[in-house]
DNA sequence: GCTTTGACACTAA
DNA sequence: CTTAGTGCCAAAG
């Protein structure tokens, strides 16, 4: 039995513990894996980890806007509405409301 | 084991 | 505000 977990794997942990409602950045992913590997996160995500497990759609970008999305930035969107996170017209969300704070 | 690929971040102009 | 360029890191080829 090993772990050996790869990276992304340590992504979808941390994704796994962001509340509905809330959402948290690439940045702060990386930075809570105690790494620069914002890149490397979003690798993660479009690598299709478990779209039914890990909440890729509450990842959006350190400045607010949504970023991408493997089933579409559109459609990645419309899920956070349902989670009840407000878009600004200008196609961004205000971190400071909704930013998932980790414990570490 | 080096090269390429990216759902990013940051700075400068 | 936008555009362009550079830096960053891990996974896949």
């Amino acid at each position: 039995m090993k772990k050996t977990l790869t990276f992304d794997q340590r992504c979808h942990a941390l994704l796994a513990q962001i509340p509905k409602g809330r959402v948290s950045t690439y940045r702060e992913l990386a930075h809570a894996l105690g790494s620069k590997a914002y890149r490397a996160v979003g690798q993660a995500m479009n690598r299709n980890p478990n779209l039914m497990k890990v909440p890729c759609h509450r990842v959006i970008k350190s400045n607010g806007e949504i970023g991408g999305y493997a089933l579409g930035a559109d459609k990645k969107r419309e899920l956070l509405l349902e989670e009840g996170i407000q878009v600004e017209t200008n196609g961004r969300i205000r971190l400071s409301k909704y930013l998932h704070p980790y414990s570490t």
